[in-house]
DNA sequence: CCTATAATTGAAAAAGATTTTCAGTTTCAT
DNA sequence: ATGAAACTGAAAATCTTTTTCAATTATAGG
């Protein structure tokens, strides 16, 4: 069977998975091949599909087990669209956010938001403590329009 | 079986609803009284409880034939929460956003954003159109914390 | 390199969520 | 009042996701 040689992107994953106490399989070697190389949110029957090319015994189970490895690490994280959550992304990182294109799916990441007085105002005037914040962007990709 | 006064919002909605085109049917009514008063996200089967305290032929099917019709008018928009999407709620409204407690539910919905200089950034950088953007707050509420 | 152990795997079954089908009922425009 | 079309609930069908379980595999330690 064939056995690419690793993107610089999955081998840190894999080491993350690791040092995080996993095992290194290669169904799992596949999966993380595949999302931490994917420009689109993919769903788990999508992954399946991708990975069974590649390594053809990969079962379904297998890949939600890899997912949610992957969400726990904090690798990967779901993707939510007006029609359901199903799919998954290369999570941002630090003050990064997505923008959708919502009709192929292609993703791309953008940095910069200071949300800091909003925050605070919400916070003051709903007497929540704010843990959190999402920011998304929908739309068309170049391709798309 | 008890029949109350609709509230004035739950009222507008089902006069939205005729004027899409709809029926109001007593399920129904039941279903948009649930939800315009609520003041957390819902899911089907938390509704169908709830609906079925009032009207007990209510049948789950109903449920979400009902969400379906209020989710297409605008009336009622899912909840994205980490652990999945699967509650719905009222509608933010223009620049409404939301500001949900991860522990309890609880909504509380604010206004005021102005993103416009971040989005032309992004789509000059994407090349992308946007056409939505989604910004949520997750926190703890008064009583939660 | 071998071995033991604990994690992981795939298949099948179970559980859950959502949708479809269908015959009977109800709404609402006429 | 009446009829057409929409809506209803129950049951069945379809998906999606989780659990169970015996067999396999990764990896730490000898």
């Amino acid at each position: 069977m064939s056995n690419h040689t690793p993107t610089p992107l999955s081998q840190a994953w894999l080491d993350t998975l690791q040092a995080g106490g996993y095992r290194i399989t290669r169904p799992l070697q596949v999966i993380v091949e595949i999302l931490a190389n994917s420009t689109r949110a993919l769903g788990p029957v999508n992954i399946y599909d991708l990975a069974r090319k590649e390594y053809p015994k990969t079962g379904l189970v297998t890949v939600y087990r890899a997912l949610e490895k992957l969400e726990a690490t904090g690798l990967v994280q779901r993707v939510h669209q007006a029609d359901g959550c199903h799919a998954y992304l290369r999570a941002a990182n630090g003050h990064e956010h997505i923008l959708l294109c919502s009709l192929c799916g292609q993703v791309v990441y953008f940095a910069g938001d200071d949300l800091s007085d909003l925050i605070a105002r919400v916070e003051g005037q709903s007497g929540f403590t704010i843990q959190e914040h999402w920011l998304q962007f929908h739309g068309l990709c170049a391709n798309c329009q």
